[in-house]
DNA sequence: AGGTTGACCTGTCAGC
DNA sequence: TGCTGACAGGTCAACC
């Protein structure tokens, strides 16, 4: 599910309500990917500095280190004044009062929530330490992404899912990044060229901007800190449209697997 | 070293 | 109706 807009969607959601807060109690279901790398007793009364975001991390500043949180691909985070009782896939809550905080609701389990002492130490170097430019950020330059882009051998699309050299591009918006820039999801990245590239850069720019302002795509489990949908996916030019004619040449959009994954595109604009 | 594949876990849906 | 297999937004570890 969720990719960076969706991530991001849930971070401003949840942030105004846990900013400054103090842990008043945590409790947690099934395991999830990795286990918490702390006591809970250690967490509760720490206060929260600030919720942001690394790729697909949400990061939670505490008082002494850093709560990591993946939604893996079918989590969601909700905050509520009053959770009430825990669902069956309700994994993980982190109350800020007697009965109000979030709750990670993840049928698969593929999430985490991860307590690391820093960004840069243990944990926290591992999961976040490998990953790419924030294609968001201030400091993203497109050219210095073309040129990363070219020193790899493998599918663009293959490049782009990796996360080295950008994070917070999934399944979804790889497809859609791709067919704007026109680009053939199977070519391999060394041999694009520099412009191109840099047009790349800046559709994964405006196509996940678009995607943040429509509250991200739900194709079937995310949802908002709120409960709210996103729209994302009823404006996808490819996605899941496969057979369908392509909004550009009206030829029929083409599905292909890449690594086991869906790939959708158009071999007429994309090449 | 970089690229590729399998594994993790559960729900849903198409096909028989 | 019920079973089986394929597939789903991610990504790490183990292989070539």
């Amino acid at each position: 599910m969720p990719e960076l807009p969706e991530v991001e969607v849930t971070r401003m959601g949840i942030a105004p309500y846990l900013t400054g807060a103090r842990i008043a109690s945590i409790r947690l279901g099934k395991a999830l990917r990795w286990p918490l790398g702390c006591d809970v007793a250690f967490l509760v009364g720490q206060r929260i500095h600030g919720v942001q975001r690394r790729g697909k991390y949400l990061v939670l500043a505490l008082d002494d280190g850093i709560l990591l949180i993946h939604l893996g691909m079918s989590g969601r985070l909700n905050f509520a004044p009053e959770l009430g009782l825990p669902g069956v896939h309700d994994h993980f809550d982190l109350l800020v009062s007697a009965s109000g905080g979030i709750r990670l609701h993840d049928p698969r389990r593929f999430g985490a929530v991860v307590w690391a002492p820093a960004v840069d130490k243990g944990m926290g170097l591992k999961l976040l330490g490998h990953l790419g430019r924030e294609p968001l950020g201030e400091d993203f330059d497109a050219l210095a992404f073309a040129l990363e882009i070219k020193q790899h051998k493998a599918a663009i699309k293959q490049v782009l899912l990796a996360g080295q050299v950008v994070v917070g591009v999934g399944n979804i918006y790889a497809n859609e990044v791709l067919f704007l820039a026109k680009i053939n999801p199977r070519r391999s990245a060394c041999k694009i060229g520099v412009q191109r590239l840099k047009q790349l850069a800046l559709a994964i720019q405006d196509t996940l901007r678009q995607a943040i302002g429509y509250g991200g795509s739900t194709l079937k489990d995310f949802r908002g800190a709120h409960g709210e949908h996103g729209f994302f996916q009823l404006h996808a030019q490819v996605y899941g449209r496969q057979g369908e004619p392509c909004v550009a040449c009206g030829r029929a959009i083409k599905l292909v697997q890449q690594g086991q994954r869906s790939t959708y595109y158009c071999a007429h604009c994309q090449r």
